[in-house]
DNA sequence: CGATTGTCGAATGTCGACATTATACCATCA
DNA sequence: TGATGGTATAATGTCGACATTCGACAATCG
């Protein structure tokens, strides 16, 4: 068995290009919610024709960061409340599952990870670092999927979250009570160090579900202002 | 507000003709685990285009039902044991947190469709239809996540099962004992009725992680047989 | 003046053709 | 004879063009 020595160069596919560039400017939030997505111009403002981009939009729909209407074309997707909660909940369910599974089989490396993540959310919540305290807190969520074992587990959170990111990115003022967060995440580490799998997923189930309460409430005081 | 008297023709578009086309026919087992799906062939016999039937296979391939290699094409996806458990996995946590949203706000109407789908199982199960019984079972679980009102997690749900569904309708004998199968449905509904939603929704996991265990075993046999 | 209808432009849906690349086969050579 | 390299073929990747359909605007009629 060779190591890989050189590196390949992976000749991306203008597919590929198309595909992870427009989820990029939808993630960024260049690509707003409810604009419109002209094939002809993306594949002109890409240097492509619209082939690749149209087989990248419609993955893209499956993904659900895109609608497409028949004859019509294709929009950002614009998540109203109702679909935040869909997600949440569905968010809740399969990182409760992660914490079961890691719960039940946590290796000693894996949960030093997990607590000096949690050491660095306290050390930026002392420092009110609330941006940085986003990034961590998504960091932990996904290392706790990653560590799961469970590839598809890991590829439906990642997916789910790129949905809600571009909430979750606009917000950092849903880690206000940022002793509470760090609080939440310790109590989460400590069911998984002790096996305790069930509290484990409830107590995460509940800090998702929480974060879904204050994006929802967000949502409604932005949408009666504007 | 008028009725709708003309009810428009659809009009599918050939990509989903396409999409719906191969999905079937890979549902069917008409097309296995592992053939090749070459666009040409595809269109002709469909009488389209290549265009429509690659965007319907990049869709599959987000889906997961098809796996395409750069330059090589695509391939009906074949699921090991470990991808299999995984979906498994995913599909116990989708499946508790549907019972926990259901055994919280159940109405007089959900409750009552569930206990006859269990009903309607048992009596299957006396009648010793094997296949019935599966039928049933399926439409239990779809009619559980449907009853949560989350139309995210019922389409997340409908994509996973169709993914292992091919297992599941090979192999009837999974529900041998029948009997212990209706009685777990039946502890089911009860707990929901009983608004016991952590109950719901841990003998649900259970359920299906003893299913999962089945399949794999049934796996691993047949790949020892041949 | 308002509503309906006809027309036009633009974007999507579909197609056939060309370019690129992987695979299988065959010729060549040690 | 076995390994190596070239070539042919067939599939995918990409493109430009045409067909179809939706939306907007203008013309007509009450």
């Amino acid at each position: 068995m060779s190591l890989q020595i050189f590196e390949q160069a992976p000749h991306k596919s203008l597919r590929e290009v198309a595909l992870s560039g427009i989820r990029q400017a939808i993630l960024r939030g260049d690509l707003k919610p409810g604009q419109r997505l002209m094939e002809g111009e993306i594949a002109e403002q890409m240097g492509m024709s619209r082939a690749p981009v149209r087989e990248a939009l419609f993955q893209l729909e499956t993904e659900g960061l895109v609608i497409s209407e028949p004859h019509r074309g294709a929009f950002v997707a614009e998540l109203s409340i109702k679909d935040v909660t869909e997600i949440c909940a569905l968010r809740a369910a399969v990182e409760s599952m992660a914490a079961r599974i890691v719960a039940e089989q946590a290796s000693p490396e894996v949960l030093a990870q997990l607590q000096q993540a949690v050491a660095d959310m306290a050390q930026a919540a002392n420092a009110g670092d609330l941006s940085r305290l986003a990034a961590l807190d998504m960091s932990f969520h996904e290392m706790l999927c990653r560590a799961s074992g469970n590839s598809r587990l890991l590829d439906t959170w990642l997916n789910m979250t790129s949905l809600i990111r571009i909430f979750i990115d606009l917000t950092n003022t849903l880690y206000l009570p940022a002793d509470e967060v760090v609080c939440l995440h310790t109590e989460v580490v400590e069911h998984i160090a002790n096996g305790r799998a069930e509290e484990a997923g409830q107590a995460l189930a509940r800090h998702i579900f929480d974060v879904c309460e204050r994006i929802s409430q967000e949502r409604e005081s932005d949408s009666s202002d504007g």
